[in-house]
RNA sequence: GGCCCGUUGGUCAAGUGGUUAAGACACCGCCCUUUCACGGCGGUAACACGAGUUCGACUCUCGUACGGGUCACCA
C-alpha cells in the first residue's frame, strides 16, 4: 500500500484546477440522440461561456453493448456541429486516457481504496439479478458480505471466489445534494441501494466510473440527463467517502416525442444524423436543440453557436421535459436557408437540384435563387424543380383560373399571342422577358395574370411552381420555352 | 408500490407578490402578388385543481390530480 500512496498522489496531482471544465460522456451506441446532442451542447456552452475546457470521454464499460464504429460517429457529429473538444480520445490531454475501458486499473485501485475507507465492501454473493421488486417494498440488497470480518474476506479471496465491490450506503439518515437546475434535493438513505461499483469482470459500473473520472479529470460542471437525478445522492456519498470536492450538477430533463414518451430510436424518432439526411442544416438543428429546454429570456430565437457561447446561462434551463416539435425545427431551417448568402445556398442546393434536373443547360444557380425563399428543407427541392428537366403530363384544366380570368379558350389565344413576341425577342434576359410580356398585356389591355397564368402553365405543366412565368421562361431558354408553348397550344387545340 | 422531480395557450416558452400574462411555431383572416412562397398587418388560444399565507397570488405553503424519472454486475 505504501507504493500506492505515491500512485494516488500522482493521480491527484494531475487534476487541473481553477478553470471550468465540462465533459460530454456518451456511450458508444452507434448514433446521436437529439437528447444527447443537447447534453453535449450545454456542456460545450458552459465551458465556452466560462473560457473553460470541454472534454470528450467515452463511457464504454458495458462490453455487451459496444458498437463498432460508434466512437467515429460521435466524433463526426460533434465536429459537424462545431462542438470542438479540447481533450478527448482522439486528441489526448493531461488526464487521459479518455476511454473508460482503458482506465480499468484506475477504477480498481480507487475501489479498493474506497473499501479501505469504509465506503464500499466486497460482495461474494452469486449474481442475483432475479430479484423481484414491487408491491410496496424496496428490494434492497442486504447480504452478509458487508459484515464479513477481514479474515473471512481473506479466506474467500484466497479461495478464488469471484466478487463485486458494492457501495456501502449508510442505513439511516438522508443525503442532500444540490443541483443547478433543480435546487436542493434530499433523499432518505434507506431508499438507496448498495449498488455494484466494480463488476465481477473487473470493469466499473457507470455509478463508479463517472464519479472517479469526473474527479480525476477535474470536471467542475456535470451535465447529464435527469435520469441520473435519483442516483445523484449515491454519487454524493461517494465523493464524501473519498473526501472529494463536489462538482456543480446540471441535470437536464428529457426531450420528448410526445407528452408520454422520450424521443427514441425505437419509436422511429429521428437521430441527429437522420435529421441531416432529411434535409435539415446542422446550424438550424443546433440552434433549435439549444432552445429545447433552455431559454435566453429575451425574444430572440436565432443564434449562432458562437453567440450561444456568449449568452448561455444555466439558470435558463427548464426543469420540465420539452416536446420536440418538428414544425418548429422546420421553421428554423427555413430561416437559416433564407439567411444564407445566395451563392452559399446555391452550392448547398445544387446536388438536390441535380437529383431532378440533369440537363446541363439548366443553370442551378438560377434555380437556387428561385428556391431560396420557398424551401424549408433541402429534400423538398427535387419535387419542386422536376419540371425544368421535362414538361410533365398535365391536364388542360390547369389553364382555367378564375382569378386570372382564364379558361382553355382564353389560354389558347394568349399562348398564340405570346409566342411570336418571345420568338422575336433578341435578348433573353429576365428584364427583357418581363418587359416584353408586361408590354403585351398593356397593349392588349388585359390584366397581367390573364397572360402570365397560361404561359406559366404551358412552360411548367404544374399549378404550383417556384417563381413565375418570367423566371421559368428565362431559365428554360428560348428554344425550350417556344417548344413548350407550342405543346400547350397543341393540347388546347385538341380540346 | 417506495423514493425523487415536474405542471403558463396544441407546441417551445417569458414571467420570480400588484402585468391589458410577452414572444415564437402551428392554425385562421386580410394586404402584397403572374401560381406558390417571402414579406407586412391582425386574430383564436394558457397560469391543472382545492385550500391556506397576504391588502393582493401565475409567482409563497400544504394537499389533490395528472405527468415524468428511478429502484440492474445498462448507462
Amino acid at each position: 500500500m505504501a507504493t500506492d500512496k505515491k500512485w494516488f498522489d500522482d493521480m491527484e496531482a494531475k487534476i487541473p484546477k481553477g478553470k471550468t471544465r465540462t465533459r460530454f460522456a456518451p456511450s458508444p451506441t452507434g448514433y446521436m440522440h437529439v437528447g444527447n446532442l443537447r447534453t453535449a451542447l450545454y456542456a460545450y456552452l458552459i465551458a465556452r461561456k466560462n473560457k473553460g475546457t470541454f472534454i470528450l470521454r467515452i463511457e464504454d464499460t458495458d462490453q455487451e453493448r459496444f458498437v463498432a464504429g460508434a466512437i467515429e460517429i460521435i466524433l463526426k457529429t460533434m465536429k459537424s456541429c462545431g462542438l470542438n473538444h479540447d481533450e478527448g480520445p482522439d486528441i489526448g490531454g493531461p488526464v487521459g486516457p479518455y476511454v473508460q475501458t482503458q482506465r480499468r486499473d484506475i477504477y480498481k485501485k480507487y475501489a479498493e481504496r474506497l473499501v479501505e475507507l469504509g465506503g464500499a465492501y466486497r460482495c461474494f454473493c452469486k449474481n442475483t439479478d432475479d430479484i423481484v421488486f414491487k408491491i410496496g417494498v424496496f428490494p434492497k440488497h442486504d447480504c452478509e458480505c458487508s459484515r464479513l470480518k477481514q479474515t473471512e474476506v481473506d479466506e474467500k479471496l484466497a479461495a478464488g471466489i469471484s466478487y463485486v465491490i458494492r457501495q456501502k450506503i449508510p442505513r439511516d439518515g438522508s443525503t442532500t445534494f444540490s443541483d443547478a437546475v433543480f435546487g436542493d434535493i434530499t433523499t432518505p438513505n434507506d431508499s438507496l441501494d448498495d449498488n455494484v461499483l466494480i463488476k465481477s469482470d473487473g470493469l466499473p459500473t457507470y455509478n463508479f466510473a463517472n464519479v472517479v473520472d469526473d474527479h480525476l479529470m477535474g470536471i467542475t460542471h456535470v451535465v447529464r440527463g435527469s435520469e441520473y437525478l435519483s442516483s445523484a445522492p449515491k454519487y454524493n456519498l461517494l465523493y464524501q467517502s473519498f473526501g472529494w470536492e463536489l462538482p456543480v450538477y446540471v441535470h437536464c430533463s428529457p426531450v420528448m416525442r410526445d407528452a408520454h414518451n422520450k424521443m427514441s430510436k425505437r419509436h422511429g424518432d429521428p437521430s441527429f444524423e437522420d435529421l441531416v439526411a432529411q434535409g435539415y442544416t446542422v446550424e438550424a438543428i443546433v440552434n433549435y436543440v439549444a432552445l429545447l429546454g433552455w431559454s435566453p429570456g429575451g425574444e430572440r430565437e436565432l443564434f449562432t453557436l458562437r453567440e450561444l457561447s456568449d449568452i448561455f446561462d444555466i439558470s435558463g434551463i427548464s426543469k420540465s421535459p420539452a416536446i420536440f416539435d418538428m414544425d418548429k425545427l422546420t421553421y428554423f431551417n427555413a430561416e437559416y436557408i433564407r439567411a444564407m448568402a445566395p451563392a452559399a445556398f446555391a452550392d448547398m442546393a445544387e446536388p438536390y437540384i441535380r437529383q431532378a434536373v440533369g440537363n446541363p443547360a439548366i443553370d442551378t444557380g438560377e434555380v437556387a435563387a428561385l428556391l431560396q425563399p420557398r424551401c424549408e428543407k433541402l429534400t423538398d427541392i427535387p419535387e419542386k424543380v422536376d419540371f425544368f428537366e421535362a414538361l410533365p403530363e398535365y391536364d388542360t384544366a390547369l389553364y382555367t383560373h378564375k382569378k386570372s380570368k382564364t379558361d382553355a379558350a382564353v389560354s389558347r389565344s394568349m399562348l398564340k399571342a405570346v409566342r411570336p413576341v418571345l420568338e422575336a425577342l433578341d435578348e433573353w434576359s429576365l428584364d427583357r422577358i418581363h418587359d416584353v410580356l408586361v408590354g403585351l398585356t398593356e397593349k392588349m389591355e388585359i390584366k397581367k395574370a390573364t397572360l402570365l397564368w397560361p404561359l406559366r402553365i404551358a412552360v411548367a405543366g404544374k399549378a404550383v411552381t417556384p417563381g413565375g412565368a418570367v423566371e421559368i421562361c428565362y431559365i428554360l431558354g428560348k428554344d425550350e420555352t417556344i417548344r413548350r408553348i407550342d405543346m400547350g397550344i397543341g393540347k388546347l387545340d385538341g380540346e
